[in-house]
DNA sequence: TTGACACCCATAATATCCCATGATATCCCG
DNA sequence: CGGGATATCATGGGATATTATGGGTGTCAA
């Protein structure tokens, strides 16, 4: 399985280009390509493989025979918002306008791993939300140092693998 | 299962790099990669395989990332600051910046098993660490003495390190 | 034409690969 | 049990590949 992780800052050129870091680019397999919609939460911009908007289609149509009104808005948010972000072969994606303005990015772009998915954002915006973050965190008695298993009690699966 | 035990000081040399112990890349399969974050709690630096990474993660799969706060910002807290080590042939990673500056780290870098994670300290922060750790046993033994679980999930009574 | 955009090449900085070496641990055989 | 042979380990450093970034050129559509 593929991991997004870490944060890499990386400069947005005259004609709007940005490096997709290296280590994400492994990530995306071959070709590099990838989605990109703003985020419903935040001004970060949500971005994932085929693969994952495809789960995401499967998730929300099929749950049941009773589409939600909310599914059904969150489906057309996501989609009809969606960007498809072809990586050239210097590994970087031209950014959409209507992308930059949802996040406010400028000169530079900071990428963020979020496991399965990726977040592109205003670096200063960013910083203001981990923080924001790590105080919730707090309140939500979410510790890290906790046994892996601390944090999933449904599933009984803990060791497989090898 | 294998378990990282043990404690080892190594060398970090001008290239930033340092070896991990033979006995831990024993411990992490082919190829020896892991990841490593900056311990909440701690100027330690966390150490976990892939595994137990997407253990940690795999409540955050699927839809509900794009549409919870909450899941979004575990996410954040987990993978963020979250650095991929790529172990060279002859044993040895790279120390990034950021968790050289979170630990503290300079000329040694010190590995200490935790089971199935292990941690990397500067070798002098570790030592005040686990005179204090010890002190603070002798109060918490009552505490050990509880059903395991009431150390994963209970209220924010296991304070190891302050 | 003109602008937007994909494609291509150049380059400095840096990360990665690869080989060498001394020290220590492990093995093997008398 | 001893002692030399061998393997493994931690470490240093040079060679090589990759990365991020700037900029040029051609194409296509308005």
């Amino acid at each position: 399985m593929v991991i997004f992780v870490g944060t890499h800052v990386n400069k947005v050129d005259r004609k709007e280009r940005v490096s997709v870091p290296a280590d994400f680019r492994a990530c995306l397999g071959t070709p590099p390509n990838f989605f990109a919609f703003p985020s419903l939460l935040n001004s970060g911009v949500e971005c994932c493989t085929a693969r994952v908007l495809e789960t995401l289609g499967q998730k929300l149509v099929g749950v049941d025979r009773f589409i939600s009104e909310a599914q059904d808005n969150t489906a057309d948010l996501i989609y009809a918002s969606c960007h498809s972000m072809m990586v050239d072969r210097d590994g970087r994606v031209v950014l959409p306008e209507k992308l930059k303005a949802h996040a406010g990015l400028d000169e530079k772009a900071l990428f963020v791993g979020k496991g399965e998915t990726f977040q592109i954002w205003e670096p200063s915006k960013h910083e203001e939300f981990q923080i924001r973050a790590r105080e919730r965190s707090k309140t939500d008695r979410l510790t890290l140092r906790q046994r892996p298993q601390a944090l999933d009690t449904s599933t009984g699966a803990s060791e497989n693998g090898t």
